[in-house]
DNA sequence: CACTAAACGAGACGGTACGTCTCGTCTTGTG
DNA sequence: CACAAGACGAGACGTACCGTCTCGTTTAGTG
């Protein structure tokens, strides 16, 4: 037999360190998120984290695993394409408001200090993520422009979508205006009818 | 006399502080960057660094004031407004390779980090930044559409424009891929052309 | 019935916890000598270890038990009484040359330690070899003062026999120098003659 | 100048730590003397503490530097030879009960566990002490003999007049038996004078 | 040309968190 | 049910920086 005795690795430690990690981000912000902090908050001892993760931005990419993968999923059941992507970039907009995306724009400034950080968290999250968007816009834009679009073409057009919303965020701090959504979402329907992008 | 007596603040430590600060962050990555490091490196007392900046965020940013601004300035010279545009988007581009440019990105990744980071160097550059982009694209824009944006109107379309370009280098790392900027050119002035950010 | 079922105490791990033990004390000195050092050279699990002792110390006394005893053991066969005790007195200052000697002069400087250690050693070892003392020497002096000497009487002359020697070995940790083991033998038999001791 | 710039050494920690270290060792025993529970209790930062001592037994060092010098002093002062030696012991017996002594018992047992702190114990107290050991007896044995002592017969009568009470103390874990000293210092006198030790 | 007075280098200080180590207990199959 | 394996909560280890605080030394005016 290949498995092996002893006892397993605790669930319910793995839960309170996830949940205390994300609880601690919320109140006091990414310098507050030590891992003396979250073994203390979450019950655990120090060891027992670094038993199963490297640093606290594995932590929290573990807790992304758990909450974002779902808020960010692509949902297209409106009237028009063009309600989809308005949909589709409220709910994205609306996400950074909430505990798991300030975990996600936490790991994006992690990105940008740490660059094996920013490794991790693009294998780990962002590439995933980036081919959900470009086959949840990829199904809108066929059922827009009646046929498939090139996957490069695609790809221009999603940071042409996502662009604008998350340099507001990122480099203003805003909460997105909300103008912005519909201009946004014609132009980048307008762009592919127009085949500009290919 | 208002005048005081004894001496006056050394520029030599000022210059070997924001050396030495922008030398470890290249070198040595963002979390090198600390005090006593840089007061090693600079040959300077800590003291003399925490008498004349509150934290390494301040060094930065007082870093960037001497390198970014020129870097970053609208150039307007060219044939075409699109041209123009692709020129700025370029040098945009390119800055961020620039050990300067190192410094902006570090910047903004500690300002999702840290609010009183992200409000100081909001107060003291990427206000000062937006407005010369709202500048430097109202008069391009002029230059194409034959009349003044409303502000605003030029707001979004600052947006549209340097947007997918952060996106990319933010969230992806990517050194951006050249064929996004003629595109995103290109689509800012069809949409002021059109009418449609205002 | 008394004798209950299932697998009863595996010998070959006692053996191989006790050797290990002994091994790494002096291979690495008493701070090397920790449970999971032992289990790990032992084969053996922690459990095993708790299961049958209390503490490392407990280990290093069952060694003891062991070797010690007959290594401490009075040998009266000499020509004098002189000679028996100088030859005991030899065979005591060779003895902490030797591994289980090494293990001696740990649990006696743990003794100085930890109270509870020092409880442990005194009545599980260092009182039993005590009253052998007792023994030996007192026989030792009936054949040379022709009659039996007090228990009390006897028991200050094995403070003066084994006194000088422990001194040099526990407080200046010479090998004992060898001059000093006739003059000791010498002076406990003129005291012994004398009476003073009474 | 030699003198460096800067501030200096602070009397005020080093006190603090000496005396909590004493104090602790007392409450607590040798195992409670961490680096932790000094710095706690001392009011102090654990980095004071490595940077003027390598380990604990350094800092207990220096409490016996300043305690245990006079309270181990040779007194001379008695009508006799034989008065002066009992005074001396009585008076090393009873040091063994204060605080100092504890430190001394304590640094006597970590002494047998660990051969650098033996190293340091030996050349930093034992050896001097024992110097003043050979230099007070000695100068007794003058009054007692009426001639000097050669040094190593001295050294041999230090031994028989500590060894017993040491004996009793480390092995024993006894507050010494009263009678054993008149019977010690009346011994000593006794070879001096036979010149067996010579 | 002393005499201030502030800026400087050096670095000790009380703290906090780091990542590692070992403790003694507890959990999980295997023989 | 004893055993090997090893995860767990606990807590000390020694290190790195933090930001504050003395120290002399150096440097620029002022009287």
């Amino acid at each position: 037999m290949t498995s092996r005795t002893g006892p397993r690795r605790s669930e319910s430690a793995r839960l309170a360190v996830l949940n205390a990690a994300d609880d601690i981000l919320v109140e006091r912000g990414f310098a507050g998120v030590t891992i003396e902090a979250i073994a203390a908050r979450a019950g655990v001892a120090k060891q027992t984290i670094y038993r199963w993760w490297k640093s606290k931005v594995d932590i929290l990419l573990d807790t992304l695993a758990d909450d974002a993968l779902e808020a960010l999923e692509w949902k297209t059941g409106a009237a028009t394409p063009e309600e989809d992507l308005r949909n589709h970039l409220h709910q994205v907009a609306e996400f950074f408001q909430e505990p798991a995306g300030q975990v996600l724009q936490a790991l994006l400034g992690q990105a940008q200090l740490d660059k094996e950080a920013a490794r991790k968290f693009r294998e780990g999250f962002l590439q995933e993520q980036h081919e959900r968007d470009l086959a949840g816009l990829g199904e809108i834009l066929r059922r827009h422009v009646g046929h498939e679009m090139g996957e490069q073409a695609t790809a221009y057009l999603v940071d042409l979508l996502m662009g604008p919303l998350y340099y507001q965020i990122l480099v203003f701090g805003r909460p997105v205006e909300k103008d912005l959504i519909p201009i946004t979402a014609r132009l980048v329907l307008d762009v592919a009818a127009q085949g500009q992008a290919g």
